[in-house]
DNA sequence: TTAATTAATGTTGTCGACAATTTAGACCTA
DNA sequence: TAGGTCTAAATTGTCGACAACATTAATTAA
């Protein structure tokens, strides 16, 4: 007499799946360098598992906007341009604007507290080490906000969509020294203004602090 | 009427490119009903194709937000609540008055001047057949704006992005009789702005007229 | 009868092989 | 040498078959 006591429902998790997250992941920390070329048998053997399975992967890169396709020709890591990065930003500050005013207006206030224990931590390693908060500490927070807007659409759109992209130039580009501490104040900002519902403010401080997050890396790419 | 959103391609076609469209048609134009379950196998002897390039266009649709996929279970056409529809106008206001405002910015006068000819088609067919404008013709002059908005990131976004499940239930739902003629009034002054590149109230009329339709729909749904 | 278990059926996931296409290099030509 | 053509190699696209899983139907136990 086995299970049934353990998870009711629980998402099937195929090669595929599996798969992807590899490779995604390698492409999202630099392990498989921007604008390189993913062949499909390489992959195959290196995963250990068929061309059918990669393609499939690849496929789903190619939803995340990680990876551009030609027919007949493969698949690369996507590359963008100065210009590219900087649209991308654009966009940031409008979707993830939207998503600090909905969430000023729908994060209950369990969710709220937790935000502000996630402050709490972050101010705590920016102290000790000022490298953690850059990389993992932000895109948890905006991760949070996007979480709390409570559009399913919008949701899927930044987090199964454009972001893994963000973290990817995250990564690669990293946050420059005094730009650290005043990210940090910049999302207290953000928390306060979602605590007092002040919808109007919350989407203006986000996008200027993705707007800032913007000039801060033209002006390393200038 | 059949209106061809792609852009001049020189690009391979595949096998799988023209069973994506063939299907991404019928489900945009409800011969698909929305809510229905693909059937691998069935398609399969439908398009007459293997079921690998199948597969492939099912996930090129779930890429257009058009399909849901569970693994070992398979896709079903997305199928919105009410709710989920005005998420989805939401999003549209934010994306497209964005594009609005960059269009304003970047479009040539060249474009504009083919911008205003549309609209004096529009206002043609408005009179002759109430019907054509909102079908094709609602959408025509967005899908131009996005264009025109310069914005790479933003134009695939939302054009082989959310576009289409716009479409869809644009041709499921359809626009109500007074809502014709104030929605041209609301085009034309959209593109009076952008000629006269008043950015801000580009955005802010762009915004507004989805709203309206957003409004329109709500009502229409309640 | 009802609930749970098992068997049967159909669907999706994965695989290896072949076909179509692109790419690289050898070869020729002016 | 520069340019083009053709052949050969490698890569992607497509296919049919089998394996793994989910769903339904049949069976059994209480």
């Amino acid at each position: 007499m086995t299970l049934n006591y353990t998870k009711p429902i629980e998402q099937a998790i195929t090669s595929s799946d599996k798969t992807f997250l590899s490779i995604r992941y390698a492409i999202v920390e630099g392990d498989i360098a921007s604008g390189s070329k993913l062949s499909e048998t390489e992959l195959s053997t290196k995963y250990g598992v068929s061309r059918a399975v990669i393609r499939e992967a690849i496929n789903r890169l190619e939803t995340c906007h990680l990876v551009e396709r030609k027919a007949n020709v493969g698949a690369r890591v996507v590359s963008l341009t100065p210009d590219g990065l900087i649209e991308l930003y654009q966009i940031r500050e409008s979707l993830e604007g939207m998503a600090a005013r909905l969430a000023a207006k729908n994060m209950t206030s369990e969710e709220i507290a937790e935000l502000n224990q996630l402050l709490d931590i972050h101010a705590e390693k920016v102290k000790q080490e000022g490298s953690y908060y850059q990389e993992a500490g932000d895109v948890d927070f905006h991760y949070r906000i996007i979480l709390g807007c409570k559009n399913k659409q919008l949701i899927s759109l930044l987090v199964d969509g454009i972001y893994h992209l963000v973290r990817m130039y995250r990564v690669q580009l990293g946050m420059s020294g005094p730009r650290i501490t005043t990210a940090f104040d910049e999302h207290k900002a953000i928390v306060s203004a979602i605590q007092n519902k002040d919808e109007e403010l919350a989407e203006m401080l986000m996008r200027r602090h993705i707007m800032y997050s913007k000039n801060n890396i033209a002006n390393k790419l200038a």
